[in-house]
DNA sequence: GAAACACTACGGTCTTGGCCGAAGTATTCG
DNA sequence: CGAATACTTCGGCCAAGACCGTAGTGTTTC
């Protein structure tokens, strides 16, 4: 009955902003030395330190020593999930102003979300798959149809991951989008493959991704996606309505 | 960029203990007023009123009035879903004794995830379903078989909230038993029936249930479920091997 | 072996925020 | 209308913990 505790002890130590912002840094899913993290996270080395051992004492980061320094990273993507839940429940509850994001631009247009892509872009893949039949997806659930095996064939994605019967398309909640994408194996396969073919590629020290010339094109032909991809504030989509927090529900 | 301190603010909110005995009370999906919630968070009706304001100005929590009292719930299910999130990293973090539990064997037995039933039970429930092939179901993502739709057809639950094409069935990573059990429409369908027939009753002033004997033969016959029944410590499973925290991972 | 580097441990300062007593505002009941 | 109930606001107390300066330990480089 003591779960209260067990939870406020994680949530606590997910709850102090540099320890949040080393967090979020990691979950791309890359490691990173202690000294990083204490940049990223706009603290002194010392005090990065402190919190670095707490996230590894709890669990929630992995560690790996390589001669001076220390590597971390996210220590499942249990965690992983929990951060993209927190983005996703922050970004709904305060029903403030949603579009002063601004600095964020790049991040909502494209950026990976431990191992797959999210934002626009990622959307756009989903909500097109999801038209053309290729696969099933909502918030609670994935997976890919008869056509879609035969489309990821063609299209050159290896499935030999999904062997067995193993469900392994599932949905995760893209925060800026506030609709789901594409996520487990076959998003990561996804992702595997547009870096592979030069589709899009890492922007330095940032989860966000760029569009080459080369993913426009490959992205249009493979998934008939084109309106996606202009980076410019084409914001064409409504806001969506305002649903008031105080919601008065029969009880 | 700055995707940490929104998290941080959203973890802080749910990393102090009295919250999180709130957020805990309600995770069940039930609606409680602000004296019970003061009650179970173990603080002064003060105090809980400034916590519960915290709580729905973030819009964790729903509020509706009625009359002199103030009813709270979980503002949505992916709040529900955090909470989860962070019971299973809370689980698997610390490496320490995860047998110590004692007091929550009820809780470990059975009970209620928001709108769906967790714990050994419900492991049960989804191991079985999936060895006949009603379902195909692991940590990334579920999905309702054609054997398994007549199977639930004849059983009784209603499939039409499934209506349409839409994914319904999808996993749940159980805290306890550190397997995915069955959530989504049809893991709340399942609730719904187990309800409706007395198979299983809440526990007051808790998220536990407890099987009565028409449950014992319901699930027995129905599931074919026997040894995940009885509720005295028959903690058969080995407690697997503990994985330690401090993983040396090839970088 | 000395110096540079990466990280950790300790100690003291200072802010944040949880806590409750007392008092104040709605709502219901007799 | 007054008393009881349910909740909120205010103010002061207090402890937890984030922060960094200083001083370490272990590792690499020259």
């Amino acid at each position: 009955m003591d779960t209260g505790p067990k939870i406020a002890q994680v949530a606590a130590l997910i709850g102090d902003p540099a320890r949040a912002n080393m967090l979020s840094a990691l979950m791309d899913g890359r490691t990173l030395t202690a000294s990083e993290l204490a940049y990223v996270s706009g603290v002194a080395p010392q005090t990065a330190s402190g919190h670095l051992a707490k996230l590894s004492d709890a669990g929630l980061l992995a560690l790996a020593r390589q001669g001076r320094r220390r590597y971390f990273r996210l220590a499942s993507p249990h965690v992983a999930r929990v951060l993209e839940g927190l983005m996703v429940v922050a970004q709904d509850g305060p029903a403030r102003q949603r579009n002063l994001w601004r600095g964020g631009e790049t991040l909502r247009h494209a950026r990976t979300c431990y191992d797959h892509m999210a934002g626009r872009i990622a959307v756009a893949i989903a909500d097109r798959l999801v038209q053309q039949s290729f696969i099933l997806l909502d918030e609670d659930g994935g997976q890919l149809t008869d056509a879609g095996r035969s489309f990821f064939d063609e299209f050159g994605v290896d499935l030999r991951l999904a062997s067995k019967r193993r469900v392994f398309c599932r949905p995760c909640l893209d925060w800026s989008e506030r609709r789901p994408h594409l996520a487990g194996a076959l998003g990561a396969a996804i992702l595997h493959h547009a870096l592979e073919h030069d589709w899009v590629e890492h922007v330095r020290d940032s989860r966000a991704l760029v569009v080459t010339p080369a993913g426009v094109s490959g992205l249009a032909t493979t998934f008939g996606i084109e309106g996606a991809l202009s980076r410019d504030g084409s914001e064409g989509q409504v806001a969506s309505l305002s649903r008031g927090r105080v919601a008065v529900f029969s009880g």
